[in-house]
RNA sequence: GGGCGGUUAGCUCAGUGGGAGAGCGCUUCCUUGACACGGAAGAGGUCGUAAGUUCAAUCCUUACACCGCCCACCA
């Protein structure tokens, strides 16, 4: 649109706001038609790979993907206009639970459920629904601007990384580091499936601490042993009374037995154990191994059995011990209806008011039950340790630093996986079983065949129904999508990666997991740099929830302020070291503002009466004004900082710094000292020059505008997305002149503020006495930029600095009679702060020399100036 | 209970061992040939509290207060 209109000629008929909407689909969709997201290795050159985290395939975009996603957008499009090989490898996870969910709640609408029509159907549908309504996320992704290379997107369920995972899993279980057995798992009772520790969310609950009493003998209610426990319906699966054994009030009674109430059928030991907290509640504590962690390792400890009492639907189930009326109770009323049986039998002694934390289901919200099944699990402890030793020895790092204690801790006291879900969309586990009940690891189903038959003379055989965790599969993300097992080009120019960046959230569950599997099957570390980004809030901080009702949608953020917008309004808000980013959409609408800034700075550029140059080259170094040298200086120190930032993943300042340079050096100051009448010859081409390089450094961060505007000025080749980041060399830096231009800033802004003060319209001139000694090229700028018309007088003092701090301005003799004495006012008090500091003794003494040598220098510059302005109010009293 | 962040202008946040900054909001002036999604000039802060280190502390140390996050087997 911008080049076309350049071609015309008439680009003052462009619409003085920029059309985001007119702009970013039409770009996207060009750069997808050229590929310019795609990569192939190229071992010639370095490479810069990032594995994008794959999104749930029930995912939609949202403000998280802009601290994230945004982010790794801005390296791989960094790195790529570097040279180097850049690629970034998009995905989507097949997201079992959530899938699965939604599968299931499609057919409860229809009145079915997902047995009734069976696995292989069930399966189909849920393909079925992951290709069309699936992955919807990488077309907001395309709208967001992200750029990764989709020819190469994966789905954790494809056949090449399903056929990984089993080689994955069979390979581990080989290795005696995958077994399956019974434990103590999190029972999701909801989704009917097992949860891993690691998806588990505590919620704090106000309940009751119940004190009970466990008695001697039937006969005497009163005489017994009282717990405290916050869940009485778990009793009737309790073992044993735990208590500490040096609690001396406890101590004559451990070996003998209570009878558990409320049934009284049976009667439990007291034991001692160490884990035991005498402090807390009576001191005793009931033991129900089925249902508690604790008391799952307490129960192992002293051999005790483990009943269970609670099924799969969380309700009371009496086939291991008797329960009497509970019987298929769920597990809260059986809680209620104990309490009041206990209460009426004298056993329920208190209900204290209790604040407990309870575990909740991270994807279903359900509380989740502790139960004992029969699953798989991974053993962790051998695997740990090589990832904890790739971080202690600086093979990983995390940005910011914190966060890998985090990491270190965790894997300290990792505890084994439980792998095995009882869902069915996901990958099945690898895993038959034979009449007999013998098991049979095998990566194909022939294979499996042959292996029974030869070793256990059977060919009949049983797969097991459950699917592995999501997180099995999404843990060997970055080798299973360059092609592993097989030896591909891919694997071995793109393996490892060069950083990670993702949410805090899951360092447990994902990123170090995939340390751990690439440690194991590829020897290596996945990334050398894990970054780990903020969370974003809402203004007042609180988590976006549709309960609350405060989500903001990025793609609403998008449509109303475009994409670039969208993504600068996250990126400059991202710090270091922040953790948390709280979004305020004033924030899109400020970076609006400033893509419109870069609009009409364009739209002064293309309307140059002169216009632009055809291809972008600077002018001879000595055709170069003041304004032009303090730009290309200020461009110079703009690429060096940006480059640095960009390398440290300071997003945040990169903006920033961006930011500042487009609008508060070009725009107010270079673009308006280009009106003076002096650059004509010039001008075009070093606007352009510094335009298009401020889009290029821009382009990471807003690649629409960026591009859009790039094209419109003279440039090298199709696309600023492959074009060559800005090189400082290849313009002169004169800090000089550049130097002499600030001095002129600064007397420009004194002008301005006198004006001010004498209430001048900003259409009148002003008058300047301006000595002699200024060059004329500055007197012009400053007349330009102040408003004002020049009157030469005597030279004064020695240096561009001087002389324009001997600049006067004619205004009434009160108004500068008022602005001389506040400037002596302040300059006093300066002088007074300087002498007294440069008076103690002990200050000159132990400071460091240059600090002395500045206060120093300070100090006799106030002292000239004020000598300068006490000058010039006797001036003013003095008769004309 | 342990660990980690944070506390700076009305709001959201930068920042630094040696004279407190931005954006938004607010006040005044301006529809000047790029831009009112703009320009210019301003007002506004005892940098959470208290001690300590230092010639010098908003910055370093300690304690405390409040907010937030993570971890943990308080039954």
């Amino acid at each position: 649109m911008l080049g076309a209109a350049r071609n015309a000629g008439a680009p003052m008929d462009l619409p003085k706001q920029y059309d985001p909407q007119a702009v970013e689909p039409r770009l996207y969709a060009l750069w997808e038609l050229h590929g310019y997201f795609h990569e192939d290795p190229d071992p010639a050159r370095p490479p810069f790979i990032i594995c994008m985290p794959p999104p749930n395939v029930t995912g939609r975009a949202h403000l998280g993907h802009g601290s994230t996603f945004a982010p790794m957008d801005v390296l791989t499009r960094y790195h790529r206009m570097l040279g180097q090989n850049a690629d970034w490898l998009p995905g989507v996870d097949h997201a079992a639970i959530a899938t699965e969910a939604v599968l299931v709640k499609q057919l409860a609408r229809e009145g079915l459920r997902r047995e009734d029509l069976g696995r292989e159907r069930f399966v189909e549908r849920a393909w079925e629904w992951s290709r069309s309504y699936g992955g919807q996320i990488e077309e907001q992704f395309r709208r967001l601007g992200f750029g990764p290379d989709w020819q190469r997107s994966r789905f954790t369920m494809d056949e090449a990384l399903s056929s990984a995972v089993r080689r994955v899993f069979v390979q581990l279980y080989r290795e005696g580091l995958i077994y399956r057995g019974t434990r103590l798992v999190n029972w999701d009772p909801s989704a009917q499936s097992t949860v891993s520790d690691a998806e588990l969310e505590y919620a704090e609950r106000d309940g009751h601490l119940w004190r009970i009493r466990y008695p001697f003998s039937k006969a005497d209610p009163a005489d017994g042993v009282e717990i405290a426990t916050t869940r009485p319906e778990t009793m009737l699966a309790d073992v044993a009374i735990a208590v500490h054994p040096r609690d001396p009030r406890y101590s004559e009674w451990i070996g003998r037995n209570v009878w558990l109430p409320p049934l009284l059928e049976r009667t439990i030991p007291i034991v001692a154990d160490e884990a035991v907290d005498p402090e807390f509640g009576t001191g005793a504590v009931k033991i129900t191994p089925a249902h508690d962690p604790l008391d799952y390792e307490i129960g192992e400890r002293h051999g005790l059995p483990m009943p269970s009492v609670i099924d799969l639907r969380a309700r009371i189930t009496g086939v291991d011990v008797p329960v009497g009326p509970y019987a298929d109770l769920d597990r809260f009323e059986a809680r209620e209806r104990i309490l009041g049986d206990l209460q009426e039998l004298g056993f329920l002694l208190e209900a204290q008011p209790h604040r407990y934390s309870v575990a909740t289901s991270e994807r279903s919200g359900d509380i989740v039950e502790p139960l004992l099944s029969l699953q798989w699990f991974v053993k962790m402890v051998a695997l740990a340790k090589p990832a904890l030793d790739a971080y202690r020895d600086g093979r990983v790092r995390f940005v910011p630093e914190r966060y890998g204690r985090t990491y270190e801790h965790w894997l300290e006291n990792i505890r084994d996986w439980n792998i095995s879900r009882q869902i069915w969309w996901g990958q099945q586990l690898p895993v038959w079983y034979t009449p007999d009940g013998h098991e049979v690891v095998a990566e194909t189903e022939n294979e499996a065949l042959d292996v029974a038959a030869q070793t256990y003379g059977t060919r009949d055989l049983t797969r097991d129904p459950d699917t592995l965790d999501t997180w099995f599969s999404s843990g060997i993300w970055p080798f299973s999508i360059l092609g592993w097992p097989s030896e591909t080009t891919e694997l071995r120019c793109w393996y490892p990666s060069q950083a990670l960046l993702t949410g805090g959230d899951i360092i447990f569950l994902w990123v170090a997991r995939m340390v751990m599997l690439g440690l194991h099957f590829m020897h290596r570390v996945p990334f050398p740099d894990i970054v780990i980004t903020p969370t974003v809030f809402d203004a007042a901080g609180r988590k976006m929830s549709k309960s609350i009702g405060n989500v903001i949608d990025p793609m609403a953020l998008a449509e109303k302020y475009g994409a670039d917008a969208f993504r600068i309004s996250i990126l400059r808000q991202m710090r270091l070291e922040g953790q948390e980013i709280r979004y305020q959409e004033s924030r899109c609408e400020e970076a609006r503002n400033f893509n419109n800034k870069i609009w009409n700075a364009t739209r002064y550029i293309l309307g140059l009466p002169e216009g632009l140059p055809e291809a972008m080259t600077l002018p001879s170094e000595t055709a170069l004004t003041h304004a032009d040298r303090w730009i290309l200086t200020r461009l110079r120190s703009t690429i060096v900082t940006m480059g640095e930032l960009l390398d440290r993943y300071d997003f945040g300042n990169a903006a920033e710094t961006i930011y500042r340079f487009v609008w508060y050096e070009f725009c107010d100051w270079y673009v308006e000292a280009t009106k003076a009448d002096q650059n004509g010859a010039t001008r075009a081409a070093v606007l352009s020059f510094v335009w298009n390089n401020a889009m290029r450094l821009l382009h990471p961060l807003a690649p629409f505008i960026s591009e859009e505007v790039w094209l419109a000025l003279p440039h090298d080749g199709q696309t600023i997305v492959t074009a060559t980041w800005p090189d400082p060399l290849e313009f002169p830096d004169s800090p000089a002149d550049a130097h002499d231009f600030t001095l002129l800033q600064r007397t420009v802004e004194r002008v301005r503020n006198m004006r001010a003060e004498i209430g001048l319209h900003p259409r009148e001139r002003v008058t300047l006495d301006v000595p002699a000694n200024v060059p004329e090229p500055i007197a012009a700028l400053l007349a330009l930029l102040a408003t004002a018309t020049i009157e030469r007088c005597a030279a004064a003092g020695d240096g561009l600095g001087a002389a324009l701090a001997a600049v006067r301005v004619r205004a009434p003799r009160g108004v500068l009679e008022e602005r001389y004495n506040k400037q002596v006012q302040h300059l006093r008090s300066e002088i007074d702060r300087g002498e007294k500091k440069l008076g103690n003794e002990a200050f000159v003494a132990k400071a460091a020399g240059d600090v002395v040598a500045k206060e120093r220098e300070k100090l006799d510059a106030y002292r000239m100036e004020l000598a300068r302005v006490e000058a010039a109010l006797r001036a003013l009293k003095e008769p004309a």
